[in-house]
DNA sequence: CTTAGCACTCAAATACATAGAGTGCTAAAA
DNA sequence: TTTTAGCACTCTATGTATTTGAGTGCTAAG
């Protein structure tokens, strides 16, 4: 009848829990089950090893730690971390070192908004040692600086698009017939007069719309223009993200069995599933963890995810975050997870 | 004495080469170490694993195969491998199929000179099931279509270079102090009119002669059209690969020992030992092949690496190859590498 | 020159014993 | 009622023989 506030939310004794904590936090630092008298000795309630046996068989009842087989020790479950992570984790703040390394790197470093997002990849990756991934920004923040449209052989033009930020998109179309350089050129002009400072979702709209009204009594150059954008802004649904370090991934002692790595690497190549894993926290508040099968993968069944949205302005326009074995540094990485989408907001809004 | 034209060249009876090749093949089919009866059975010899033993002794002594271990058969090593490849080996044709896939998937779906390589790359891993690298063609035969600038913030200019093949390049230099719009069009249109058609390379060195020549007078257009290009053209030895199907390394036994595979993916992000090691084949005449040490590098050492240059018209621009391990199919890949280069200059040449 | 025969070697598989870590349970102590 | 000492038990890891089988090298006969 201890009855500790804490106690109700979990139903765990604060002793449980502090026992629960310790085994977590030795699990992860040594990668070994953990036995009664480690625990004993590690935790500092001066407790008896026996003891200690009795609220461990508490807690293998409640599927939140597991024993290997019948003398090794425990460790814990998917359900262990995620309590664990929940309520009695604390976080490591940063070391400042940490910090303006990002700063530097993400802010002054990189030029162009694809090499940001680039860093970030990287930074996340070789802070965390884990894989890092950073989704693109939705097409929707990109807005139109400059339009430019080249005649290829074949009814093909070549688009060049300059975005807010010095980012430079290329893409050839097909078109219903050849058009002139000059054409083309009148057309791009009436297209950056008219639709600069807009972002492509809403261009590509506003051609539809003036299509649509306009059909019969339009000028030869806004026809070409209206035709070419039509196409040259077209969906182009850019979901794609960065990923760097996945070779971080060989390091571990739990991903040693080389199928499951082939099937994990696979997977980051195909990105359909990783893409809707992050997909999943672009509306959550802050940093979100997926421990093991939580993911709903198969192929991330021993991996746990840690991912936070970023912001333009206030405008979530992405998610990023890392990709390593359950049995990694929670206190560490969310703590890196949580500032990087910051610092990487910040970099791209400086833009 | 039974000397045969083909004795002479490595000292090798008919016999012995005959058996050396068909371990080789055997070694290759199963990765299994050959014994002398198996030996005896595959080839067609008629002759009792006895004599075959003898032979064998001989090759081992020869260096040209090993056993692991007294009792467990003979393994080609590296020096076995060669002499397999350069006298022994005969190549299978290419299915009519693999050819008209690589035309069509190179040919057809692929617009831009990028995407053709993204597939060349692509292609080589899939139909070898080995990864595939692709070196990115030489600076020298790009030639520039178009060019355009862009101001930006704190003495920035965006540049845009359209080359030859519809092929887009951008980049941010840093300039001595800002320039305005208008003066960035003006020197672009100069630089269009001067030098469009003109390779990348050529058109630095012409502008460097030019600014060399006429320091004082010179007009403002001019002037800013020079320090602009200077830069923009700036040597960017875009030394790069395009890699693919690394994760089909993870498929073969001998690619088991994590710790090798890790420095093997290692080389790979780091690109500059593969590219040296390519940059080696640019000269050669057809596909040449590093088996094992003889790459030199330390982490290709059971890799055998296939390459080919490849040419755009009779110029030779860039090499292709694949990696794997020592024990791959020689007799498929020499081939399929062989083709794709050829198919790959031919797609590049079209464009 | 070829080959049968044979002794020999070595890895892999099998069986068995042992040590050590850790458990669960019980009964006594607090 | 809770804690803990004690103990039997379980299971892995490790080490040691032993056996089996594949394959060799050598020798002597064909």
């Amino acid at each position: 009848m201890a009855g500790q506030s804490t106690e109700l939310e979990h139903g765990l004794s604060e002793r449980a829990q502090t026992l629960l904590k310790t085994l977590v936090e030795r699990y992860i630092r040594e990668g070994q089950p953990v036995g009664s008298r480690t625990l004993a000795r590690d935790s500092k309630l001066d407790l008896s090893p026996a003891t200690i046996r009795n609220v461990m068989a508490d807690l293998e009842e409640l599927g939140l730690v597991a024993s290997p087989h019948t003398s090794a020790g425990r460790v814990p479950t998917a359900r262990g971390y995620r309590l664990f992570v929940d309520s009695l984790l604390t976080v490591k703040p940063l070391r400042p070192a940490t910090v303006s390394r990002l700063k530097r790197e993400l802010g002054e470093r990189a030029e162009t908004p694809g090499e940001v997002i680039e860093s970030a990849s990287s930074l996340l990756s070789a802070i965390t040692r884990l894989a890092g991934v950073v989704m693109l920004p939705r097409a929707e923040q990109v807005t139109l600086r400059q339009v430019e449209f080249l005649p290829l052989s074949g009814n093909r033009v070549l688009v060049i698009l300059v975005t807010n930020n010095a980012e430079v998109q290329n893409r050839i179309i097909h078109t219903g017939r050849a058009y002139s350089a000059a054409e083309l050129e009148a057309a791009a002009n009436y297209i950056n007069r008219e639709f600069a400072g807009r972002d492509l979702r809403g261009i590509r709209e506003a051609v539809a719309a003036a299509m649509a009204r306009a059909r019969d009594d339009m000028g030869r150059i806004m026809e070409t223009a209206l035709a070419v954008a039509d196409r040259a802004f077209e969906g182009r649904r850019d979901d794609d993200f960065v990923l760097a370090g996945q070779n971080h991934l060989l390091e571990y002692q739990e991903m040693a069995d080389i199928e499951r790595l082939r099937r994990l690497f696979e997977a980051f190549n195909t990105k359909r599933d990783i893409l809707h894993l992050l997909d999943q926290s672009i509306d959550a508040e802050g940093v979100q963890i997926f421990i093991g099968q939580e993911s709903g993968y198969e192929v991330l069944d021993s991996c746990s995810v840690v991912t936070s949205p970023y912001r333009v302005g206030d405008q979530v326009v992405g998610v990023l975050g890392v990709i390593g074995p359950t049995r990694m540094a929670y206190d560490r990485v969310i703590p890196i997870v949580d500032v990087t989408a910051r610092l990487l907001g910040a970099a791209l809004s400086s833009e």
